[in-house]
DNA sequence: GCGACGACTGCATACGATTTCAATAAATCT
DNA sequence: AGATTTATTGAAATCGTATGCAGTCGTCGC
């Protein structure tokens, strides 16, 4: 009811306690008997008290806050992320603090400090490459930070990922099945494990029974260096079959480009995508895809930070997690596949 | 370069002066001679020192976080809407803390108690309707709110959207134009000033012109809702020839299930959505819609509400922006239209 | 040259909690 | 019962910074 900031001093006061006994009540772990419990938690609920974080921040170092860095939010599969991160951390007592920062180094020299100066508890970074000396930096302070969706190989960085490698595997064996006859990889950029990881499933496979793959392009993660990219393919000499695409960003914008041309996407070309975003299930493009498992991932990446925070010896862990092929329209589905 | 934490205190030591001088050289409008802002400016870079914002927010009640209550992220307009709000608003030395909300009364109440334990400045609220009790407790809390698209007329509140109402009257005369005969509106959500001025906008004016309007349906914001309703509408006595659709991510639904059912959108049957997400102008939808300016929204947002948070005094504003009808595919274009 | 004024500066305190320390009361053991 | 441990408790220090207050010093006008 009271309108004002009220202090444990105050709850102090009515309870007929110290401010000491008032802050034990609150705090995890503090010793009190029965009878000032009720009483302080009697005089707490008269005055609506309630602890006040950043208070407990600075003396604990605890800000029960987590940074999430991103950097661009039009791919569908980072908001649904941050949604549920948001959630399940929400959960736990733990808020997100936003920054958004483009893919540059300075600007995310900038976010970094940024973070240090709100001491976060931890950070999570989604579809942002950090460069190794910031690393060493959040090492260096104590924070705790995992990678959401890409790795940082030899970082000595925890991260979450799926099964990129076997999931690029999986698409390349399932085109061969489809009986594709010439083969294209628009990537995910190149600098991300994630792009690179899924490439190398998919070409290694392919070269292991000597398919015939035409062309390797770096899409960027861009919607528009994929249009470009497949219009480039589907013009030149020798026009692909089908098309692996890096993720379903990309993979839309090559949809829409193949039937731009008057071709029919899964039987003229197969397309298949990565990540299973909602849109890949709308009756407008029925996107054959590698479902990433969103929840799995998410609740993986929340349980490493917080045992990384609860116990900042605990070492890092590399999260791998496998995502089913979904099949739908978009490619050509071999007779007799399973299921 | 130095790992651990470094202080004001530190600060101070090294150049010789006190802590106090230290906190007015990085206090903006306090007064220190050209000479300690020197000696401490050096020796602030040379021990990498930065001032604490926790601490900062203790004392001057101000952390320079805004509150951003959101209740999904499904429609791709809120995760720009969050990317902008987040740059813009780094860009003026906030962060964002995200609470993530369910449109439930008693969930709001748990995150409003939150938002104000974390002190934050300011709270935009997306996608979330508050309810006017906790409006009043903001407001005696001194805490500026302001609503990214939606409005709660009479709640003292301080909003931004797009001209619903226009838009809606915008699309209606579209259509009549356009020769339709029968015409049916999948709303937005009713609880949402933003469902209710699109729908009133559209249906007075089609009233005005003793249209034939066929079919009222609240599409909840729910992709699934909308589906069902465009095909109880197809499938009935009545199909209509063109329906408005409350935003685009319903109409995306509603496209799906108009070619589900081999009708063909723009000829058969006409579409129109709101928002103009990104994904409308993709080749699969190419949807006509009328455009909610997001960039002229977010810097009306963080106006509004710097404004408010530096001076408290300053009443609520209520800000429409208005946004131009976009003509692609989805819907027959009137001949000799305007562009 | 003197008084007044204004610009700086340091000291001390406050913000709202947590936590150490020592003291007291209660409980357990022998 | 007396000794010893154990559980509570309040006083006081602390976290890192901002700011009111009083004092110092140079400058200016006359």
């Amino acid at each position: 009811m009271n309108e004002t900031k009220v202090t444990s001093q105050d709850v102090a006061r009515l309870a007929g306690v110290s401010q000491s006994a008032v802050s034990r009540v609150f705090t995890q772990g503090a010793s009190a008997s029965k009878a000032t419990i009720a009483k302080v938690r009697d005089a707490a609920e008269q005055l609506g008290y309630r602890p006040n974080p950043l208070a407990r921040a600075m003396i604990t170092g605890k800000s029960r806050i987590i940074g999430l860095v991103v950097a661009y939010l039009h791919n569908q599969f980072y908001p649904l992320a941050l949604e549920r991160l948001s959630n399940a951390l929400q959960a736990k007592g733990y808020h997100i603090l936003v920054f958004t920062a483009a893919n540059s180094k300075d600007v995310i020299e900038r976010v970094v400090r940024d973070l240090m100066d709100y001491q976060v508890d931890g950070i999570i970074t989604a579809s942002v490459a950090m460069s190794s000396d910031l690393t060493e930096r959040c090492a260096a302070a104590g924070i705790p930070v995992v990678m959401f969706n890409r790795g940082q190989p030899g970082s000595g960085l925890s991260f979450v990922t799926s099964a990129n490698f076997e999931g690029g595997r999986k698409v390349a064996k399932f085109l061969l099945a489809g009986g594709h006859k010439s083969l294209a990889h628009i990537s995910g950029w190149q600098g991300s494990s994630t792009g690179r990881d899924r490439q190398h499933g998919f070409v290694e496979t392919l070269a292991a029974h000597e398919a015939n793959l035409v062309a390797i392009v770096d899409g960027m993660y861009d919607r528009e260096v994929a249009a470009e990219a497949a219009r480039v393919l589907i013009d030149g000499p020798n026009p692909p079959d089908a098309i692996f695409v890096g993720n379903d960003y990309m993979a839309f914008a090559v949809v829409d480009v193949i039937r731009e041309r008057n071709l029919r996407v899964g039987n003229d070309i197969s397309v298949v995508g990565y990540d299973d975003v909602p849109v890949a299930a709308w009756g407008a493009y029925s996107l054959t895809t590698v479902r990433q498992p969103l929840n799995r991932m998410v609740d993986a990446t929340v349980d490493t930070l917080l045992a990384q925070i609860n116990d900042p010896t605990r070492p890092s862990q590399k999260i791998e997690i496998d995502g089913p092929l979904i099949l739908r329209t978009s490619a050509r589905i071999p007779a007799g596949w399973p299921q």
